[in-house]
DNA sequence: CTATTGATGGTC
DNA sequence: ACCATCAATAGG
């Protein structure tokens, strides 16, 4: 699964970089946490696009949220990226854990909705695959309203990483 | 046209 | 636990 390979990837904008920690997976149409479940318009088209490209979104008025498209042309999936580790380029004690910090704290706006993740300034890296003890798996978070497929543990993260969401996200932050 | 509602985060 | 703040929807 795409999200759980993003996992220990480097999100690059710009100059500034962090290193993807926590992921979700929205898995089509027939998920009905996802954009597409409600059909396609203007703001969810890209999901149904080529993958490679990125899909940001604006909610609650003031937040960005970003995913990397990740099914072939014609299938809505993607992986919204809820928690990157800062990496370069940004100031020092930037906090990137949370899916609208991380667009604010890279710059990720609209504007980049769209681009190529792989050409275009707005790029992920790749590298190695994480080691299984290091990944663990759970429910999405703010999505309740979507019935069996709020608990589908489709949310991956770096076991104690200071870059997982704490909103409602649960991992051990204070094993001494 | 108006009303409701989020894949959130910061503050109280 | 509550609020800020708005685009996309649903409904009239």
């Amino acid at each position: 699964m795409v999200a759980r390979a993003l996992l220990g990837k480097v999100l690059v904008h710009g100059r500034r970089a962090g290193r993807i920690v926590e992921t979700e997976a929205y898995v089509g149409t027939h998920d009905l946490a996802c954009h597409a479940a409600r059909g396609r318009t203007r703001r969810n088209a890209l999901l149904w696009g080529p993958p490679g490209r990125a899909y940001v979104y604006f909610i609650y008025g003031m937040h960005w949220c970003f995913n990397a498209v990740t099914s072939k042309e014609g299938v809505a999936s993607a992986v919204l990226v809820r928690g990157l580790e800062p990496l370069a380029g940004l100031p020092p004690g930037t906090r990137l854990d949370g899916p609208a910090l991380l667009c604010r704290g890279l710059g990720i706006t609209g504007a980049q909705n769209g681009l190529d993740l792989v050409h275009s300034s707005l790029r992920i890296l790749d590298a190695p695959a994480l080691r299984r003890g290091s990944v663990a798996r759970g429910p999405r978070i703010g999505v309740d309203y979507a019935g069996e497929w709020a608990a589908a543990p489709l949310r991956f993260w770096v076991v104690g990483s200071s870059g997982v969401s704490r909103g409602s996200g649960r991992q051990p932050r204070s094993v001494r």
